[in-house]
DNA sequence: TCCGGCTATACATAGTCGCG
DNA sequence: CGCGACTATGTATAGCCGGA
């Protein structure tokens, strides 16, 4: 279990060794403790929330589980991830959100707001973990190649990224970028499958800011408020 | 972005070195994809359940965002961890139940299974991970002081487990495993800590036998079943 | 300000055993 | 079976940079 060993920069603020070179690079031990850094703490969020969702959507693939998972920043930001489908954690919120609707005389708001979840059922975004390291591992490896059409996607589970912001809405005008007219199965070179990993990058930020319009939009009160508005 | 550098086992199978020794240890590269091998399945399942439960507890913790999982196996099983406390998830859940139970008439439905959530605001299980961190720490390092009292707990954060299962329901009898009498907090040695670990694992089995059997036992039509009975 | 890339290193975990 | 332990190794990521 990791055992904590006690790695050689415990105690030892040091980081040098006798050659003189500095060597202040590569990974360093952190205490579990919050980030006071505004910066570092952002960073390290983004990297790690990458991190738990590539995690989550491999154990889905390896277990065939089912899989939600849902990440609020401390700035209020929600990010969420589920797989096979989003709904799970998605129809959550709507749906907690809804119950309350519901019982107050508004029974066909909730499938209105899981319409404009934008529920999706190709296989677009299929294992995208699994096309993530295969890129990087033919970048790697065979850089160069031209017979990447057999890029071995391990086509025998799905998962969607769904996450939301607020910071902006410029894009998301009514489709998810899983959506969107990437000819994702027809690429035939690295570059075209490194284009489409930045797409989904892109095209994901643009789903977070619809989510969280949404969502902020329509809560009725304070459903939400532990979970959204976080008070840092 | 771990680069995936085809280690040294990519292709060659060959595990043993000049000495004879056998040498099939250590951690291997895995294709992801879906483990047949049942029984490797499941202890990959645990494994990696774990250690995402772990990162989002440091995540959480780190950047002092909120973070909500939940797992179900393939098997039918739910798990479900949340901080900084569980309900981000489980409300999800029973909301979403009994958001058509409300709409169906039976409005206070909801509160009944919230109420049976064993909500706790306590700091029991504040810091789990970085707890058992320490433990591992101190283990392997000062292996037998006694002046453990100042484990530093970074107890500025705090999060839940909350698993279900239904394979018995032996010992949980109304209420959570944090609200056992352990003495968190107070315990002034390495096998207190060690203890304590250990009922954590025991005790929130018992959860997980009590939420799975309120969700089943409730779940109205199938609102779940592509959660709960995922179909293997 | 956010994000990707880079490097070195901390951490997670596949494969195996043994226990209950 | 599920879980902890152990070993060796694959991966994630902290600290830094540089581009948009």
């Amino acid at each position: 279990m990791a055992k904590t060993k006690i790695p050689k920069s415990e105690i030892s603020d040091n980081n040098n060794t006798s050659d003189g070179k500095k060597r202040s690079k590569g990974r360093r031990r952190i205490e579990i403790k919050r980030i006071e850094e505004k910066n570092k703490r952002h960073v390290t969020f983004s990297k790690r929330k990458k991190g738990i969702f590539n995690k989550a959507a491999e154990l889905s693939v390896l277990s065939g589980a089912e899989i939600a998972t849902m990440v609020v920043s401390s700035n209020g930001k929600v990010f969420c991830f589920g797989t096979p489908n989003y709904d799970a954690v998605i129809n959550c919120y709507l749906g907690h959100h809804t119950a309350s609707l519901a019982a107050a005389g508004q029974p066909d708001h909730r499938a209105l707001l899981q319409g404009k979840t934008m529920r999706s059922s190709n296989k677009q975004v299929e294992n995208y973990v699994e096309a993530t390291r295969h890129l990087e591992a033919e970048k790697i490896s065979i850089k160069g190649e031209e017979n990447n059409n057999n890029i071995n996607f391990a086509n025998n589970n799905n998962y969607y990224y769904y996450n939301s912001d607020y910071e902006g809405q410029e894009g998301g005008c009514g489709y998810g970028w899983w959506e969107r007219p990437i000819p994702m199965g027809m690429m035939s070179s690295l570059e075209e499958l490194e284009e489409y990993k930045a797409a989904l990058y892109k095209l994901k930020h643009n789903v977070e800011v619809r989510t969280n319009q949404m969502i902020r939009g329509s809560a009725p009160s304070n459903y939400y408020s532990s979970l959204l508005v976080m008070g840092d």
